[in-house]
DNA sequence: ATGTCACATTAGATATAGTCTAATTTTTTA
DNA sequence: TAAAAAATTAGACTATATCTAATGTGACAT
């Protein structure tokens, strides 16, 4: 991992690289499996500096305002958080919540008449179902 | 509002027509402005017969399990609920979080390589930035 | 008609996710 | 080095949603 490379994106969006934040943000690059704040929390403190619960959460906040760092609300789920390196999608499970990548392609954008006065900021696509651990096990209860 | 017509809509996806989840669904059938659990709640118990919290959130979740009703998870807020009537995209407000309906146009799937071994059920375009009540005024601190 | 059973509703307790506060620490700037 | 600004902290607090266990309601077989 590049800690040079997190160092300056920080700091290129106006954000000061404290161990705190540097460690949120190296996490996030380091896995691409959308963690919650929770998990995000519980991990960056599997390490030193420790890092509080309202760090955690102020940093993340940081973070998306940024734009360096996407939020993923999952319906009666905890948000989900990955850095935003290349584009892409999201595939959301019907089943256990997860979020995955979808390998990006160019979306249409609406007709601008039916944004009216609108300011569009970006478009999102979300795919769901069943991704590839519960899709062969319809039936079953299993949640991971 | 065609009370049969719902009635039917919820027969014919297994639910009973109490008089409480008809309120719910007929609510969302009234209005398009995306209304949270607790404005929904709010709002059948202004008129009879009353009910209970938990019978809303009970009744939304099965309104979504049959798929007569879409849940929108938005960040840091409420969950949004409405009717699926006609086929639409949503716009969400960066600033006050509102829902709006887009008009509805096809979206290219994934190419199925990059869906692996996942299922897909549906695919959900969600459009994000200023409404229209909000982009004139950037610099307030507005939430309605 | 009546008993039975599955389904629905209820109030309130509980859980979960996230935010706020006020004090402290760290970093930057003067 | 002093003062100001930014970040961190623990824990209280808020908002949202779910659960529990008791009660009510409607469907239907007898």
């Amino acid at each position: 991992m590049d800690a040079e490379a997190i160092k300056r994106s920080l700091e290129g969006s106006g954000l000061r690289c404290t161990p705190q934040r540097y460690a949120v943000m190296a996490f996030l690059m380091e896995h691409n499996r959308h963690p919650t704040a929770a998990e995000i929390f519980e991990a960056v403190n599997r390490v030193d500096p420790r890092s509080s619960r309202a760090t955690t959460y102020n940093n993340l906040r940081d973070l998306v305002q940024a734009g360096l760092v996407r939020e993923v609300a999952v319906e009666g789920r905890a948000a989900r958080f990955d850095a935003k390196g290349m584009r892409h999608h999201h595939f959301i499970c019907d089943r256990c919540g997860n979020v995955e990548d979808i390998e990006w392609y160019d979306v249409p954008r609406p007709a601008s008449g039916s944004l009216d006065k609108r300011i569009l900021r970006e478009c999102e696509l979300i795919f769901r179902g069943l991704c590839a651990k519960c899709a062969p096990r319809r039936a079953s209860r299993q949640l991971s």
